[in-house]
DNA sequence: ACTCTGTTATAATATGGATATAACAGGAGG
DNA sequence: CCTCCTGTTATATCCATATTATAACAGAGT
């Protein structure tokens, strides 16, 4: 799986890498049971620092996405945990469709954004 | 308005501020043209440092949420930017919807989600 | 033995969040 | 004119977090 990185974003490069991963396994590009590459290879591979590989991986293990095995490595491992899923969901859904209110983004512009993009989702 | 700012969230706190500020224009607490209290005030009410408020309105400027008026303070006034809007809300969902997605969260339970928060919008 | 894995420890640096104090400029109202 | 309240700006300090760097250790595979 192709893993890019913007140095220039606000945003961590522990939760961009994070973030890239669930989406991977979204998209079926990561599967229950595969392995994802060790934390030196693959801080190796996009030129930052194990430390910050290996935190996305700590926390992919607290949010239930990952197991690690000390042979193996992480390996995808979903830990389906619906009632905390679902909670999560609707903080950050609020927040997100307050600002799409605001400028006047339908609801239907919304639900068509959804189907949009579960179109690459299994 | 009721604010509520959580001191034990790692959320930043002009952060939470600007979010709930967005909540409620979206929810037609605040309307174009009304003033939001004084960085000072709020300050006071919150129990927090006047910077940080200022952060979060110097933010929600940048955002197109309300301009200021050096006589009124910050005032509600919406800058709709359709374009901006939808791509970055087309991100943000990105990354929830993976998450759904891998937790067994189906479109259909999405949807349903957006309908529930829809209804306290205008 | 050697090499790979994750894990842990420690340290240094940089950046950002939050607070505190202070001052300045402009408008409102006495 | 003076005072009060706006937002704005400038520092400075403190603390937490993000990132990098070196290093070492334990377990498992070849």
């Amino acid at each position: 799986m192709i893993i890019e990185i913007d140095f220039n974003s606000d945003e961590a490069l522990y939760l961009q890498l994070r973030n890239q991963i669930i989406m991977g396994i979204a998209t079926a590009q990561f599967q229950e049971g595969d392995s994802l590459p060790s934390v030196r290879q693959l801080a190796d591979a996009i030129g930052i620092n194990m430390h910050t590989v290996n935190k996305a991986y700590t926390v992919l293990k607290q949010e239930g996405y990952v197991k690690v095995d000390r042979r193996r490595g992480a390996v995808i491992a979903i830990d389906i945990d619906r009632m905390r899923t679902l909670e999560e969901l609707k903080k950050e859904l609020q927040v997100i469709l307050a600002k799409g209110s605001c400028k006047n983004i339908s609801k239907e512009e919304i639900h068509a954004l959804i189907e949009e993009i579960y179109e690459d989702y299994r």
